[in-house]
DNA sequence: TCTGGGGTCCTACAGCAA
DNA sequence: TCTGTTGCTGTAGGACCC
């Protein structure tokens, strides 16, 4: 999908539409998380911290993320993806692999071409959004071919050309080539695919290291025998909170970190997983990272032994100077629990504990529990004028845009922040009709 | 006013056992 | 018995991806 969240916002607020828009955490220290073709031409891009964006494009219309709502629209185009192949591997909400020759649905160049563009066209008559088609014999050449369609295009790259097309590329172009190992190979003096391919193997295990030489060596010479994977099993679930200003109280990083074990536990109950390993991860005032982990004799799912893991490890920390982030993980992921059957027997106040926190606001700003209702993008709906958006918010007042998918751009008004006549509302779907898939959160 | 959140994979090293 | 090898597990950190 092309700009994905940008897109989706712009599809659902017609006012949005041809403008700048930037999808991402609005606190002080929020990045940008999808930006629109429009807010690119000032430079806003993706994990920009969102300060720069605004210095960028000042103009530009500056929402948070409504994962719910996109993970609507994703079901959507997954299911569209899975009407051609049983084997469609999701790499997140917006992007998926599929295996047309597994499918039965291509097996020739003429044959990939229609059913990609009758995707595109199924795509844009059930979302309403634009998707972008890379046609490939792997992986790595469909992806490059999808960044090269982009935006709502459609790109096949023929057996037999994927070598003189790689050749001058830059290395960054290769799945696995970051900003650290980008510069490491400039450093050798390797800018180019082809100039990968010249160095020669052994040469390029030398300066990366087994795994990653060998694997990019391979892509380098479009050798990609990487099979398309539908079901993935999750490996570890995390959770973490960059805070808006640093934590400097010791007592309060631990009250932190249990909150966000107990997040953590939530997360991993709702999976039915169990884990034995335990993750503290503290980000400090000047950036630095570090984790320490315990391993427990068996897995667990309960919020108790989990908090008092994270806690002996945070013990193990130095936090003087202040925090700045805080998370709490758990690995070596197991689908039983051996202590499940403990709790059971000895009634729930387990699940209680859990459920208690259940509706913990975020932590990301405190203000008071009703300017907290009407966040800036969100739909709502008033008694009167209709559905519409939260503008923006703030001394006592809400504004909101009334518009809908389908109608003009609308006209934006004024309400104090506790007007009963204003309410939150659901998205509306983005296309007429389309409403028959899982509800929008 | 620098730098999110949720993941995956790889490497290096220490300790232990065979 | 001493020393070295190998392989596994746990831990920590780094790079990368969207």
């Amino acid at each position: 999908m092309d700009a994905f969240y940008a897109s989706a916002e712009q599809a659902s607020k017609p006012s949005l539409r041809g403008k700048a828009v930037v999808v991402g955490g609005l606190g002080p220290r929020g990045v940008v998380a999808t930006a629109s073709y429009e807010a690119r031409v000032f430079g806003v891009h993706s994990a920009m911290p969102m300060a720069q964006a605004r210095r960028l494009a000042p103009n530009a219309a500056y929402l948070v993320p409504r994962f719910g709502f996109y993970k609507a629209i994703s079901e959507q185009v997954m299911g569209l993806l899975r009407e051609l192949s049983p084997l469609v591997e999701p790499l997140s909400l917006d992007e998926a692999f599929v295996d047309l020759e597994a499918g039965g649905t291509a097996w020739d160049e003429g044959s990939a071409r229609l059913a990609g563009a009758k995707l595109r066209a199924d795509i844009r008559a059930v979302t309403g959004l634009t998707g972008s088609v890379g046609l490939a014999a792997s992986k790595m050449l469909a992806k490059i071919a999808s960044e090269q369609a982009k935006p709502d295009g459609l790109v096949v790259i023929e057996p037999g050309t994927e070598r003189a097309l790689l050749g001058p590329m830059s290395v960054r172009t290769l799945p696995g080539v970051g900003p650290a190992t980008g510069d490491h190979l400039r450093r050798a003096g390797i800018h180019t695919v082809e100039e990968i391919v010249e160095a020669g193997e052994d040469e390029l295990v030398r300066l990366l290291g087994k795994a990653h030489g060998h694997g990019l060596y391979a892509m380098a010479l479009a050798r990609d025998e990487r099979a398309v994977v539908a079901e993935r099993e999750t490996k570890s679930v995390s959770v973490e909170d960059t805070y808006d200003v640093d934590i400097h109280d010791r007592v309060r990083v631990g009250l932190e970190v249990q909150r966000l074990a107990d997040r953590c536990v939530r997360r991993l109950r709702g999976a039915g997983l169990s884990g034995r390993t335990i993750v503290l991860k503290v980000r400090r005032y000047d950036f630095s990272t570090l984790t320490r982990s315990e391993t427990l004799r068996g897995p667990t799912d309960d919020p108790a032994v989990v908090r008092e893991a994270a806690l002996r490890l945070l013990e193990g920390v130095d936090s003087t100077g202040g925090v700045r982030l805080l998370g709490v993980g758990v690995s070596g992921l197991a689908d039983f629990t051996q202590e499940d059957l403990f709790a059971q027997a000895a009634g729930d106040g387990v699940e209680h504990a859990v459920e208690e926190v259940a509706d913990e606001v975020p932590v990301e700003g405190r203000e008071s529990v009703v300017e907290r209702r009407w966040v800036a993008g969100h739909d709502v709906r008033h008694a009167e004028y209709g559905h519409g958006w939260v503008q923006g918010s703030g001394v006592g007042r809400v504004t909101v845009r009334f518009e809908t998918p389908d109608s003009p751009p609308g006209r934006v008004r004024t309400f104090p922040v506790d007007d009963p006549s204003l309410e939150l509302a659901e998205p509306l779907p983005l296309v007429e009709g389309m409403s028959a898939h899982p509800h929008y959160p």
